[in-house]
DNA sequence: TACGATAATGAGTAGAGACTCATTTTTCCA
DNA sequence: TGGAAAAATGAGTCTCTACTCATTATCGTA
């Protein structure tokens, strides 16, 4: 790959992060284009249809995720972990809003990153021994839509997690 | 108000929760009109504008939501409560999905009805006494999302709520 | 440095969907 | 029942945006 193109590909998917997190699935191609200071037509050579677009900073932010939760563990790394979601959820619009966009690869490792977290949680005697994966990222996932719903504020947040550790401990 | 403009917006209300329901809050006006059996006129004469029919239903959504709410009570309403939202979410897509709709009034009368079985729990020593209002919304509102977003099945469901169930617990 | 291959450009196309309005139809009261 | 007010109709307008492609610019190699 050419250096230009490489370099424009990496501008492009940080614009679209930019946008897409501000104004949502919704904004226009061409505001990305604007962004990033390249043509409309840059973008889609790149990225042939706005969908391909939406799935690639998608993927990148969930290995972004996952990348993060491997550096955590111990006792409490799961709820670190969880603060952490919350807070960016809460200051963002994160864009997890549908799109019908799915990146099956991309989950899986998140999902495996948070299984760790878990593991060691329980492991540690922080978390039951009776909780399983699909739950905590159930949950995982519905307090980042939460947030990102209800633009809580740094109480709620605190006041929210606390039921939902308490509801984890062992 | 003629009895057919009367007539024909219900059938528009019942027809935009269907399709948006289904389709989500970006499925087309000519749809509803379509499935409402009237002309596409008439959908702008009683809502001047989209953003005024998502509001209208979603208006209705919250106002039924509060009145199930109201009729629930005692030591478990608020639990029940929750797994009805929760049943409902993962079943349909609630229109829930913003698009920048606000109503503030429906949504205090929904947080007003979530407040009194939060109390009646309390006092029946079901819930943790230093749990407060908002928090129990955030949850809702998050259980909501994420069931709607993951369709969650019911053992999923079930489990997921038990976390936060222990959590609220005394 | 010259040149072929790769990439960028941006005006243009196409289609979708929100909203309008002149005309026709329906309601309902005197 | 007659007729005026209210409502419904639906073809048409207008804007917005995803996507194309002929042309121009840039890169990397020999």
């Amino acid at each position: 790959m050419r250096a230009d193109a490489q370099r424009n590909q990496e501008r492009i998917l940080d614009a679209a992060e930019e946008v897409f997190t501000r104004r949502g699935a919704s904004a226009s191609t061409e505001e990305v284009a604007r962004l990033a200071g390249v043509a409309i037509g840059t973008v889609f050579r790149h990225f042939p249809t706005k969908d391909d677009l939406l799935a690639a900073i998608l993927k990148r932010l969930l290995a972004r995720l996952a990348e993060d939760a491997a550096t955590l563990g111990g006792a409490d790394g799961l709820h670190v972990f969880f603060r952490r979601l919350v807070g960016q959820a809460a200051a963002k619009r994160t864009v997890v809003d549908l799109a019908g966009v799915s990146v099956p690869a991309a989950v899986g490792q998140l999902g495996e990153a948070v299984g760790g977290l878990l593991r060691q949680a329980q492991a540690a005697g922080t978390v039951r021994s009776d909780v399983h994966p699909p739950e905590v990222m159930a949950l995982l996932v519905s307090v980042c839509q939460g947030a990102l719903q209800g633009g809580w504020d740094a109480k709620l947040q605190e006041r929210t997690l606390a039921v939902i550790f308490a509801g984890l401990a062992a």
